[in-house]
DNA sequence: GAGGGGGCATAAGTTGTGCTGATGGTGCTC
DNA sequence: GAGCACCATCAGCACAACTTATGCCCCCTC
């Protein structure tokens, strides 16, 4: 019986109300008379009925036209609402970033960038979450996080499908020796083949392997921990030797280890991954701003 | 900074997230996926951002988004709810109607039509009132009423301006004198030259003046009253004599009175006054039908 | 009563939006 | 690696929407 109602030209019945004339409503919208005259028609045409009464001076509503009115008048409010939401996210007033870390990003990088962003924009609100990059990844892809800081060694990490992913800092794996040990000799790596060794995370303990692999050996790996305090405390005491990343030394270095920087190790890629279109969400763009600042500094 | 928003892609975005995927969207809408992709790009421009993450199986709400959503719902509702309302105008399960009639009308015609409207559509609501003719057309031009009956002699009643007239039924104007008077002669109305007369309302005194003087006298108009049992009692007293349209005396007829059919007085057009359009009011219509049902039986 | 200014509707012409169809790119699945 | 999801982009075409032009009515004024 009756079509479906243009919700345009519900507004617009709703300016001609206001005006009181389509004549004075088109003069208020900068159109002509007919093109508001024709838009009236048709969403009449489409209401079954008459929904304002022509009189010499202007028009009245009848009740069709006062019941759309009332509709009207909550759709304009709602659209209404609708952008000031949009002015207040776009404009950092409000909005929400979830953040996932791995540990050793969380304990320098992170706080640094997440403190300036609630510094400068108070309304905006960040949620921070700890996390290896596999575990991250698949936080960005299911939807529970906006934003993952990850690492892979020589590239970006693994598995990343369609998601985005931006290089923030490359930083060399250096191996980390108790004290007073001689280090790899011409052989390099080789040298360490019957050393105990000190695992970290899975990512990292499959790095190891694969590098040892290639320099000829299987690492006997005999502990095992993804802090990296603890690791060079175990280190110190001279149970093993491990491999770690410049970062996580710079976070916290035991005073006792030695270090040593051996290129065969390759490096380790930092970087954000996001979904898609992500980093033009306004809450999201301001963190990934802050952390590519520090990160490049 | 961004530019308004279009409704319908509103509801678009939410046909889109609530089918999980553009292309899913389209189908169910019968478009083509690119209709609805280009729809949506022009939404996201709009708005200043993006508003669906695509990813491979589909799409997934931003923040704005999610905004939006929250807007679209709203603006959904009262779509269906304006069609909900229009629908129970249309159908008479609900409306109203303002009539405005005039006294002798009122006592006959009004009651049987309204009595009939309200048995048919009880959620109609009906307002009567009573009204001469020009009060009655300037409530329904002032838009006080949304029906009015009325009458003119020899013809619509004056006034009228933009207001429809719909002719009900015409009637004569007759004569009524005391028991015993001997009637107009072969002068016609001259004959009466030298009575008493009785006056109505300020209309019908002026039509009485306008046919006297077309017979060639000025009437002394000794008593007034517009009501039709008061003038035929004071006729039946012998205290004037006076004219009546023959509704007025279908409504009440005194005993004693004598009636005689005189031509000259003309004719009264009783008739309905709305404002163009009004007619197509769905309760204005249906009242509009049993008025005439009843007038023309 | 003729003229001017308000209101509106309608018809015809032009411009631009909005849709389609085709194509290309991507990721996932078997 | 082929097939099948998803999406974006482009060119092309059709219709919708707006403008211009016109006519009608009512009201007011001179």
């Amino acid at each position: 019986m009756l079509m479906v109602l243009d919700p345009r030209r519900l507004l617009l019945l709703r300016d001609v109300a206001r005006a009181g004339s389509i004549s004075a409503a088109a003069r208020g919208l900068g159109w002509t008379q007919p093109a508001v005259s024709q838009h009236l028609a048709r969403l009449e045409r489409d209401a079954g009925g008459p929904l304002l009464l022509r009189g010499p001076a202007g028009v009245t509503p009848t009740e069709a036209g006062e019941a759309l009115l009332r509709r009207a008048d909550v759709v304009a409010a709602e659209l209404h609402a609708a952008r000031e939401e949009l002015a207040a996210l776009h404009s950092l007033r409000g909005g929400r970033v979830r953040l996932v870390a791995f540990p050793s990003a969380a304990a320098t990088l992170v706080p640094d960038a997440v403190g300036a962003l609630a510094a400068d924009h108070p309304g905006v609100e960040v949620g921070l979450q700890e996390g290896e990059p596999p575990e991250a990844l698949a936080a960005v892809s299911a939807g529970d996080a906006d934003l993952a800081l990850a690492f892979g060694y020589d590239g970006p990490p693994a598995g990343l499908g369609t998601l985005a992913w931006r290089p923030l800092l490359e930083e060399p794996v250096h191996l980390v020796l108790p004290p007073g040990h001689p280090g790899p000799g011409r052989r390099g790596l080789a040298d360490l083949a019957d050393e105990d060794w000190i695992g970290g995370c899975v990512r990292c303990r499959t790095h190891l392997v694969t590098r040892c692999a290639a320099a000829g050996f299987e690492p006997t790996v005999r502990h095992t921990s993804d802090d990296y305090v603890v690791v060079q405390n175990l280190v110190a005491r001279g149970l093993g030797v491990t491999v770690l990343p410049a970062s996580a030394l710079a976070a916290y270095r035991h005073p006792d280890v030695r270090v040593v920087d051996l290129p065969v190790l390759g490096r380790r890629h930092v970087g954000l991954v996001h979904r898609p279109g992500a980093d033009a969400v306004p809450a999201t763009a301001a963190l990934v701003a802050r952390l590519v600042a520090r990160a490049s500094a």
